[in-house]
DNA sequence: CTTATATTCAACCCACTGGTTGAATGAGAT
DNA sequence: ATCTCATTCAACCAGTGGGTTGAATATAAG
């Protein structure tokens, strides 16, 4: 069902960004362009194939665009669905900041404790 | 291939979100609780059985708890996981404020002038 | 032209998802 | 106890998603 490829913009963004290997990608890709290669070379456990076809899923999402150089096809990260996603959730940011105002040591924990290892926040 | 049940939360909760259906009910959710029946009305299209587990996947991504009233087992919104997602997106924040400010920065740089930006304010 | 590099295509596997229908459970109302 | 409403469980189906391997397609370099 579904017609396949009939998602909506929100749903592709957020499905592309529910994998911690895509995340990881665009982590990556917020430091400068890469290739399919150089990217594969940050998962030693999953073959390059399996990232370029992370890379059309986020293509797909809009979250990349790809370009040419060489005979390398580089991924540049595009920020603009991860814009929309962001207005989406901030509908409900009142009902979060309500929450802050209650347990300031949970918030501390969020954001303290953060994404593990892959997940942006360095540099 | 991710141990069935071993996702993490942020991968849990994108995932959660990157349906409209489910979508829908967060949104109707914020305006007040609401058993299953009652969020199933929404959707003429579908069964009361996959709203249910729907809500079920709300629920273990975080986004939803569940009381119960009498023989209902009302559905309340939970903002935490969304506040997770929100400080994630928040890391390239930079990046589509970039581009919507780039002119405004390029003229503020051409002034000499400091760190002129616009208050990001809104989102 | 041949070879090496970078990436994609194709076929396949299996787990998970969104949906269905039908039966089972839980808890008020009578 | 029984009936009824609200919800979940169970079995099933088709489609998708993340992964694999092997072959194919550019493009650069010798």
């Amino acid at each position: 069902m579904a017609a396949a490829g009939t998602s909506d913009a929100l749903s592709l963004t957020f499905g592309a960004l529910a994998d911690p290997t895509r995340r990881t990608i665009l982590a990556r890709l917020s430091e400068g362009d890469a290739g399919v290669s150089e990217l594969a070379a940050l998962f030693p456990a999953i073959s390059l194939q399996a990232v370029s076809k992370h890379l059309q899923v986020l293509e797909r999402a809009g979250l990349v665009a790809r370009g040419r150089i060489a005979r390398q096809r580089p991924a540049h990260l595009r920020a603009e669905p991860i814009a929309e996603a962001s207005a989406w959730l901030a509908y409900y940011r009142h009902f979060y900041e309500e929450s802050l105002d209650r347990l300031g040591e949970h918030l501390a924990r969020l954001q303290g404790a953060g994404p593990a290892g892959s997940e942006p926040g360095g540099s």
